[in-house]
DNA sequence: AGATTGACTGCAT
DNA sequence: CATGCAGCCAATC
């Protein structure tokens, strides 16, 4: 497998792959790049730089919600994107996994 | 080189 | 039913 790149540049490539429109969580891009806890794709998520197209904004926590990272600014601004997307949000700020969650077994 | 932290998750109370 | 605690492993200081 790819293990000459670090371990956060396999968790962007998986994130890459979610088509706009939908999201999934942490865990579910863990058990797709493979042995990595969603910790670490939280920490990847953190140190993702905006820049290089990744659709960091589409994973979310098993909650459906967006996580309150940070002072919350840029947890809103995901909201904004999201939408943007055309993904749709509860009143609760939870996303509905059956309209817009992106579930693979694999990658493709 | 060691200690700390972190966008999470699942189970227990 | 809601809240708390421990486990996860890599990156950063």
């Amino acid at each position: 497998m790819s293990t000459d790149l670090p371990l956060y540049e396999r968790i962007y490539a998986v994130v890459c792959l979610i088509p706009p429109g939908k999201v999934t969580t942490y865990g579910h891009i863990a058990r797709l790049v493979g042995g990595c806890s969603a910790r670490m794709v939280g920490y990847a998520m953190a140190a993702t730089p905006d820049g290089r197209g990744i659709p960091w904004q589409r994973v979310i926590n098993r909650k459906g919600q967006i996580s309150p990272h940070g002072d919350g600014y840029g947890t809103v601004m995901q909201r904004a994107i999201l939408e943007e997307e055309g993904v749709d949000f509860n009143a609760n700020g939870c996303v509905d996994f059956t309209k817009t969650g992106w579930f693979p077994e694999q990658l493709p």
